[in-house]
RNA sequence: GGCCCCAUCGUCUAGUCAGGCCUAGGACAUCGGAUUUUCGAUCCGGUAACGGGGGUUCGAAUCCCCCUGGGGUCACCA
């Protein structure tokens, strides 16, 4: 048992079509603890029972774990010296484990059938004992059990639980837990048609991938002790367990589920986050794909997040590396990451952290790979065209510079679209141009420092900021006497970037001809 | 309901194993204030927690017992 091995750890997903956030959490912490191990981490795909169209309900999952940056070392697309990694592809292994367990009369043919096991699971029920199947059929003499299978009266193999013992088991992040086998019914481990269940399935290619460490969320607790007690009576090496919380829905300890997401609309926190979607997808041609929410990783992905944002949340989610730090590189994390420090209570996913993070990360981006993350989003938007030119590219680094801090997501860009449509197509915000361009005398002030705008030979921020200092000193005003107003003339709206940086970027002809437009629509 | 797990600010957590350094630290959020042409950012400051009850001890967030609360799981799903 203490015989060190190469640390290997997997991560197991069934093909479901997306890729859970928390499931992601679970997919960080093997790879962190893997990589912390300079060990070797593997992608297993639990497709037991058969995949309609395998490759749709894959994709998304392989594709988070390649935004994300977290590499498999063995798994689909590249195989390994276990392969094959496809649990369908498995069954031999299955079937050779399933008959040496028969043999050893360690498993055997179970041919209740379902309404008797429901109703002895009533019975149960109402007398209040813990239910455990009958196992009647082991009563069956040799000769009829082989008459019953060779009619093919249908049955599944069942594991015969050792009801004498008792499952005890260090769990590296729950400690020592026992359980008490007298009150375990035998569990199914095979199907009537060859196909082997999760529990089953599982043990044998833990086993067989030499996994050394299984981590996993704490709901797999439960199947542990049958876990357990397959690889005792397999003769397996037992895999060092550990079960990391699961991840909680925000401000809540109930498990993070795709069933509740109408519940987490209501939520004030996630709420911003569906409110967000709505408002970016449909303007980058996403309104059909349909149920892209923050349960799954792509939705973060698709929004704009930067995979060091996401990863920096989902790795403070259960786990900490000391009273203090908080920001840390993937690189950090896994120089630092240990199992020992997982927290044992579950973690509320809390979009506000992850937005904290996020901001912090984008920070740091240097401009050219926030250009390179914003582009796409101006391209699906239309804004700019499908190949950008040089020149397109400068202005759109030129906005993105200017922008600083205020970029936090990627797709924030299109939320400054006045930069990218026709001077006649730019939106006002109403309460905005009634404030500011309707105020008394504003009009008259925009006028007249359009000329001058229009007089002055240079266009450059810091000129422009003289020339507005110089205006406002003559008249004995105050900066945003005409700032405000003539920010609404140019872009339409209230709030946004340092006004010379934005008159700068627009570009004088622009600039004019919008503000002629916004004072032509006073009369209106 | 059975079995199992968990319990420190609103949230994520440090501290619990080796009791005193904890009048409980940090971060996010929140509330003030400063700065600023708006927004954002930044800087300063504030509010805010050991679920309850019993022990043990000179001393308990930390150890023991009970209670309460929350959660997970009970499939021929994974």
């Amino acid at each position: 048992m203490n015989t060190p091995r190469p640390v290997r750890t997997r991560f197991a997903p069934s093909p479901t079509g997306y890729m859970h956030i928390g499931g992601m959490r679970t997919a960080l912490f093997n790879w962190l603890w893997a990589r912390h191990n300079n060990g070797t981490f593997i992608l297993r795909i639990d497709d037991t029972d058969e995949q309609r169209n395998l490759d749709a309900a894959l994709g998304p999952i392989l594709r988070a774990f390649k935004w994300l940056g977290l590499t498999w070392d063995e798994g689909p697309e590249i195989d390994g010296p276990y392969a094959p990694y496809f649990q369908s592809q498995r069954k031999p292994l299955y079937h050779a484990a399933v008959e040496k367990l028969i043999d050893e009369k360690k498993a055997y043919h179970c041919f209740d059938t379902q309404e008797e096991l429901a109703a002895e699971r009533a019975a149960a029920e109402k007398e209040k004992r813990p239910f455990l199947n009958s196992r009647r059929s082991l009563e069956l003499s040799e000769l009829d059990r082989n008459k019953r299978i060779a009619r093919g009266d249908p049955h599944v193999i069942r594991f015969l639980v050792p009801r004498d013992q008792v499952v005890k088991l260090d769990d590296v992040v729950r400690g020592h837990v026992e359980w008490d086998c007298s009150l375990m019914p035998d569990p199914v481990i095979m199907r009537g048609n060859g196909s082997p269940l999760y529990n089953f399935a599982s043990v044998i290619d833990d086993a067989q991938m030499q996994i050394s460490h299984v981590i996993r969320a704490e709901e797999h607790l439960s199947n542990t002790p049958v876990q357990v007690l397959l690889h005792q009576a397999l003769g397996n090496e037992l895999p060092i367990f550990a079960h990391i919380p699961y991840v909680a829905a925000p401000a809540s300890k109930e498990k993070l589920s795709k069933r509740k997401l109408e519940q987490y609309r209501k939520n004030p926190q996630f709420k911003k986050m569906f409110e967000r979607a709505d408002e970016v997808f449909p303007k980058i041609g996403l309104t059909n794909v349909g149920g892209l929410d923050p349960v799954m990783v792509e939705y973060y992905e698709r929004i704009g997040y930067l995979p060091q944002g996401v990863l920096n949340a989902l790795a403070r989610l259960g786990w900490s590396l000391d009273d203090k730090t908080e920001i840390m590189s993937l690189d950090e994390i896994v120089k630092n990451f240990t199992l020992d420090r997982v927290v044992k209570s579950p973690a509320g996913l809390d979009p506000d952290k992850l937005n904290s993070f996020q901001a912090h990360w984008m920070m740091q981006l240097p401009v050219d790979e926030k250009l390179a993350g914003c582009l796409p989003f101006l391209i699906a938007a239309k804004y700019i065209p499908a190949e950008p030119d040089d020149e397109t590219k400068f202005y759109v680094s030129n906005i993105i510079g200017q922008l600083g801090e205020r970029l936090k997501l990627f797709s924030d860009i299109l939320e400054y679209d006045d930069f990218f449509v026709d001077d006649d197509k730019i939106i006002y915000d109403e309460k905005a141009f009634d404030k500011r361009l309707r105020a008394p005398g504003a009009a008259d002030l925009v006028r007249e420092f359009a000329a001058e705008m229009e007089k002055n030979q240079s266009f450059n921020i810091n000129d422009l900021d003289d020339l507005l200092h110089k205006f406002v000193e003559e008249k004995q005003l105050k900066l945003g006497d005409v700032i405000h107003p003539l920010r609404v003339a140019v872009t339409g709206k209230a709030v946004g970037m340092g006004l010379f940086q934005l008159l700068w970027l627009l570009g004088r002809e622009r600039c004019l001809n919008r503000i002629r437009l916004s004072l032509a629509r006073l009369e209106k």
